[in-house]
DNA sequence: CGGAATGAAAC
DNA sequence: GTTTCATTCCG
């Protein structure tokens, strides 16, 4: 332990530790030590403990102890970030549009803006906001129980004799009362759920171990091998690794567990997210090494694929090019003489499989597909129903049959989940230990990742992207869900599918390979388009004439259905392969939203398309309109929506990634380590919560500028502290039209004002707030006087080009009002659909099931204002 | 990396 | 009451 230099070190080296002091921020561990030490310090610790050691020794990194504790402990606390307050959440919600419309200002310019009308905001919209906050809050603290939002002062009071620099530190405290208190046992206990998913290390060793044999064998023996091992898999893996997942969420909510059942009933979805999260949570502190694991997963399925590949090779003896791959299969074998033949790449190999196998079979192809197809939607069916392991095992006999005929190349283009070779079965089994292992190294190698990921953050993404498509489709995934993955990646072991998916990828690889050039920006900004392609697709189906489009759909799938993600960009060209199956939407992102998710899980692990797309289909209206939002929003902020359509129509089209890349870019900043972390690291539990909240989020109401503009101008904003500030510059800076407006505005406000009659109070006191608040509500709700008010509102949108901007202010008043008033509901929802509809119509794009989301959520007039409003902001 | 804003929490 | 920090990015 280093006690020595405690915290401090990481306050006191400060700068250096500049990244330190943030990631302690975050660290919450000291209080889940706690809990956890109450809870079941005793059982569990010493097993978390071995299974730490254990990993330690199996991550070979090794090198975090000492990191482990502190990092590891940090690691989970990375993904806790403070809940945002509500003036947070109005800020984040309503920046774009400041910015929007003062493009000139910088953030504090905005935040300034965005403060006065926070100020002047409606107590009632206020409210929304900080119920929202709360509500997110606590599903928060349910995620994170132990969770301190302040390391506590004092810390730096405590150890901080030396500790120059309190503040920070601070949060370093964390460390030092690891050290200080308990903490350095209580700490691991902490992690220890972490670690217990790492717990799954032991398993992962046995899984390694069997993988190896069962590759030896399958190698040796395919068929034979595989068809034992095929049942067992089935069961065993289920049932262990399931289990350990189930139990794993229930320990993770096991710490608040109690609470749980009582909140849960009155928690909003956002709690039940909470809840899962906080499974997911102990998850994520595997997560954070999830890129590892995937690299982990990667290189066990380029092991598998290796031995395949040998085996193809063999058979087939196809000699091509060679390239350095070897030396994957070289380590997994080690043996074999075939690394001579192997000199080809892997990579080349399964290309040139592929390309084999689609020569010889694209006949049967169709006719196959359709078959696997049927199959498929059978087998989903059974699945869905049952999850017993004999159903899976049926069905995988049915596949294997399937794939016996035929090749695996059906599989391949049919999507993700089918492709399933004969020859994986030994893939199969090595595949579930595979997923343990996965998630073995991203426990250990959380901390490093964290560090990692920091650096890289958006900067990787673009640039290393082309390089490394994987890493970039690995985040999304990963941050998507990985629990859903993993399950799903499970039950496609379970049934066999898993290991055929490796096969698939190879060839797409190839693919890619072959073009280059595409692959390389497909895969840069691929999720966004396939969104919307796919969207297109459900209302279309048929229409996919390029294959691109149609391939960038299937990507996704593949993206999301497997946690092999790195191999995504591949897919995408794999598509081109079966572009008519792959325009059946197969698998959106598991980020989808929670329900979403479920279904979303559902479908997948059955793997039947239809399914998957009935479900999808309420999933994608969902997620269509608030993507559609987003995108309008990030549009708009940046002002690329004039842009090109492709670039802005992928972004509408994928929200989930939009969202992600929002907040991704967001963190750009010096924050990014955290939350880079948090998000690379949040993997599942903290990406649910946190989509979740975006959901939420978005739905909270979201005011025009006009509508602030009017407000803010009636009031003088002396605001706060600061003293008089009557005249603002930064008001001055929004645009000339806005000036007019205010003029407008200002005078309406006087008369108002006059009723109220509130002079700037140089003061700051309360009662000024109140009357802008008033003004505010008089001015926007016509609720009391009205009349007058409402002609106002009316007048005053017009002025400029705003005439959307009245009906905004309408719809979003109706809105408002909705909810504080709900004296005309039909009105508001009314509204909030036409409001969809100009929307659509604005952005020029797709599909009108937009519109049915929106019924469907019951909830049209949240989404729909706010994509009115900028709609209108737009323009 | 600091800073503009507000709010909540932990002192 | 004070101190931190949550978000967002520009300089």
């Amino acid at each position: 332990m280093k006690g020595n230099n405690r915290n401090k070190d990481h306050s006191a080296e400060g700068e250096g530790a500049g990244k330190r002091p943030k990631r302690k921020c975050l660290q919450w561990h000291p209080l889940l030590a706690k809990k956890l030490l109450d809870f079941s310090e005793e059982e569990e610790e010493e097993d978390e403990e071995e299974d730490i050691d254990k990993v330690q020794l199996l991550g070979a990194d090794g090198l975090e102890q000492d990191v482990g504790e502190t990092e590891d402990d940090e690691s989970p606390e990375q993904r806790a970030r403070r809940p945002m307050n509500a003036f947070l959440l109005f800020c984040k919600r309503h920046r774009s549009l400041v910015r929007q419309e003062h493009p000139r200002l910088d953030n504090r310019g905005a935040t300034k803006i965005l403060a006065d009308w926070w100020a002047v905001l409606d107590p009632k919209e206020k409210q929304k906001y900080t119920d929202m906050a709360k509500e997110y809050k606590d599903a928060f603290m349910k995620a994170n129980p132990g969770y301190k939002w302040c390391p506590t002062t004092n810390k730096p009071v405590k150890s901080p004799t030396p500790t120059v620099n309190p503040r920070k530190k601070l949060w370093a405290f964390p460390s030092d009362s690891s050290r200080d208190l308990p903490s350095p046992k209580k700490a691991k206990t902490e992690e220890m759920p972490q670690l217990n998913f790492g717990m799954a290390d032991p398993t992962q060793m046995g899984g390694l171990s069997m993988l190896l044999l069962a590759g030896e064998h399958a190698l040796s023996t395919p068929e034979v091998p595989s068809g034992t091992c095929r049942p067992d898999v089935p069961e065993s893996p289920d049932s262990r690794q399931k289990s350990p997942l189930f139990q794993f969420a229930e320990i993770s909510s096991s710490t608040s567990h109690s609470d749980v059942p009582s909140k849960q009933c009155q928690a909003s979805a956002l709690l039940q997210f909470a809840e899962i999260s906080s499974n997911t949570s102990q998850l994520g502190g595997a997560e954070p090494g999830k890129r590892y694991g995937k690299s982990a997963l990667f290189q066990l399925a380029e092991m598998c694929l290796a031995s395949e590949g040998v085996k193809i090779e063999e058979s087939k003896q196809i000699k091509t090019k060679e390239s350095d791959g070897g030396r994957i299969k070289e380590l997994e074998k080690g043996k074999e003489e075939r690394e001579i033949k192997v000199e080809k790449t892997d990579e080349g190999n399964l290309q040139k499989e592929a390309e084999f196998e689609k020569s010889a079979k694209e006949n049967v192809r169709d006719s196959k597909d359709l078959r696997n197809f049927e199959e498929l939607q059978v087998d989903n069916i059974m699945a869905i129903k049952m999850e017993d392991p004999k159903e899976i095992k049926k069905e995988e006999l049915e596949e294997d049959q399937k794939c016996s005929l035929f090749p695996d190349f059906s599989y391949s283009a049919s999507s993700k989940i089918i492709i399933s070779d004969v020859p994986s079965r030994k893939d199969h089994m090595c595949h579930p230990h595979g997923i343990m292992i996965i998630e073995d190294p991203t426990a250990l190698n959380k901390p490093e990742k964290l560090k990692k990921k920091k650096k890289k953050s958006k900067m990787d993404r673009h640039g290393n992207d082309k390089s490394t498509p994987k890493k970039t489709c690995k985040k999304r995934q990963s941050s998507e869900s990985d629990i859903e993955s993993v399950i799903y990646t499970i039950e496609a072991v379970a049934k066999g599918d898993w290991g055929i998916e490796k096969l698939g990828e190879a060839p797409r690889r190839k693919v890619r390979t072959s073009s280059s050039g595409k692959g390389s920006l497909l895969d840069a900004k691929p999720p966004k388009k396939k969104v919307k392609s796919r969207e297109k697709k459900m209302s279309k189906e048929k229409l996919s004439d390029t294959t691109k489009e149609s391939k960038l759909p299937d990507f996704i799938s593949l993206s999301a259905s497997k946690s092999i993600s790195g191999e995504v960009p591949e897919g995408i060209k794999a598509e081109p392969l079966t572009p008519m199956e792959d325009a059946l939407p197969p698998s959106l992102s598991g980020q989808a939203k929670p329900e979403d998710s479920d279904c979303h899980r559902k479908t997948e692990t059955c793997g039947s398309r239809k399914s998957e797309r009935s479900c999808k289909g309420a999933l994608y209206k969902t997620l269509v309109s608030e993507g559609m939002l987003t995108s309008l929003r990030a549009n708009v902020d940046r002002g690329k929506r004039s842009s090109g359509k492709g670039n802005s129509s992928d972004h509408e089209g994928c929200w989930n990634e939009e969202s992600w890349t929002f907040n991704q870019s967001g963190t750009s900043g010096s924050k990014k380590f955290k939350k880079t972390k948090t998000k690379e690291d949040s993997l599942l539990g903290s990406t649910k919560l946190d989509e979740e909240f975006e959901k939420k989020s978005n739905s909270l109401p979201q005011y025009s500028p006009v509508t602030f503009d009017r407000k803010y101008v009636p009031v003088p904003r002396k605001k706060k502290k600061t003293g008089n500030m009557s005249s603002e510059p930064a008001k001055t800076s929004k645009g000339p039209f806005q000036s007019q407006k205010k003029n407008l505005f200002h005078k309406i406000v006087s008369k108002y004002k006059h009723k109220k009659e509130k002079p700037n109070v140089p003061e700051k006191g309360s009662g000024d707030k109140w009357s802008n608040r008033q003004l505010f509500l008089d001015a926007i709700h016509p609720t009391e006087d009205d009349k007058p008010k409402e002609q106002l509102q009316r007048s005053l949108p017009k002025t400029a080009e705003t005439d959307c901007n009245d009906e905004c202010l309408h719809h979003s008043e109706a809105a408002g009002t909705r909810s504080s008033t709900p004296d005309m509901p039909a009105v508001s929802a009314f509204f909030s659909l036409a409001a969809l509809a100009e929307v659509a119509a604005m952005e020029n794009v797709h599909r009108g099931q937009r519109t049915t989301p929106l019924t469907h959520d019951g909830q049209p007039k949240e989404m729909p204002q706010a994509p009115v409003l900028i709609s209108c902001a737009d323009q």
